[in-house]
DNA sequence: AAAATACGTCAATAATGCTGACATATTTTT
DNA sequence: AAAAATATGTCAGCATTATTGACGTATTTT
């Protein structure tokens, strides 16, 4: 064990695949899919100088019009400080106003401007036609298991936040103050 | 039109939804669920001081034993530079080994070591079990329509990277050589 | 009045990607 | 055999997106 060079491991030639007892194939149909579905949008961003940060503070902002701020960390699951620049840059560029929150005047909430909504609807337009032809390819009918599949992927407390987001057939929604009345 | 500030957008109030055309649903589903999937294996590799990259050189690594670093670099879809940090540590870590390509020894064919299938097993064994529990969850017998649904968000043009990794249900394998001979 | 909260900001750091340039070994072409 | 092309490695610099920690300010709650 004296040399470093002679102490490495002998190649395995074998790959590896589903004899493993592991869903080696959705696991990487995921990673591809995902690639590309991402692809999409990166390519729009790239004319304004934004990336992918940008395009999901849009994306709920569009969603959720009037989100919070604390709101918003909760849904990206990201720090304070890593929203703060792309935050400033979207309202700096008129794509997200803040307005104090009516309640309680600590809180910033966050709306799109019209120029916002154009941009998050062009960022969701290319991704929208994929997910439609990949649906008519894959045989039509399929879009209940789809979603279902793709929810029971996400963590289960963290499902709530999906169920918050409008016009998911998952769930009625009873009024637009969310609210504990 | 001096005053930049009194220059901003109006706020919109209404949140984008399914009646712009849009499948939004399906959009944020696919959002979360990625998130949380790669999620599993994230906190494993910080253990070892790890990233995402390196997780998905030693996936392929292990799923097409002997891939050149060119091939590599063909299905991750990034430069030679980017991988070759992360590839040099899997290398001084005893995860993967080099071989001189047999045929044309300027290639470098990559294995994994005992050490490397391990730690890749271990990264997709939470991510396996992930998709198990939603496969069940979402009703039996859909896990054809998931992976021609994922399969279908692939670019067209990108698909033969799928076809070339082992045991997928899609295709038999003709021969390990994958040789013009 | 004091404490907690929501947010903003400054500074430093890390991981992962990028481009460009250049070196080396090897194979192919001329 | 010489020249060109190829596969890989490496150096240097840079951008984006994330992190943590610390601190300031306005506002609300206790």
């Amino acid at each position: 064990m004296a040399d470093r060079k002679t102490a490495r491991g002998a190649p395995i030639k074998t790959p590896v695949g589903e004899q493993d007892g592991i869903d080696f194939s959705i696991i990487e149909l995921f990673f591809f899919a995902y690639r590309d579905f991402t692809s999409d949008p990166d390519e729009i961003l790239a004319d304004y100088g934004f990336g992918r940060a940008h395009h999901r503070v849009l994306h709920f902002v569009n969603r959720r019009p009037g989100l919070t701020v604390a709101e918003l960390l909760d849904v990206l699951k990201i720090t304070k400080q890593s929203l703060a620049r792309v935050l400033k840059q979207l309202i700096d560029t008129d794509h997200i106003v803040q307005l104090p929150g009516p309640r309680d005047r600590r809180q910033r909430e966050l709306y799109p401007t019209e120029k916002g909504r154009a941009l998050a609807l062009a960022l969701a337009r290319p991704q929208s036609r994929r997910i439609h032809t990949a649906l008519g390819d894959s045989g039509l009918g399929n879009r209940a298991s789809i979603e279902l599949f793709l929810k029971a992927m996400v963590n289960p407390e963290l499902r709530a936040q999906i169920d918050i987001l409008p016009a998911n057939p998952t769930q009625k929604r009873s009024g637009d103050d969310h609210g504990e009345h």
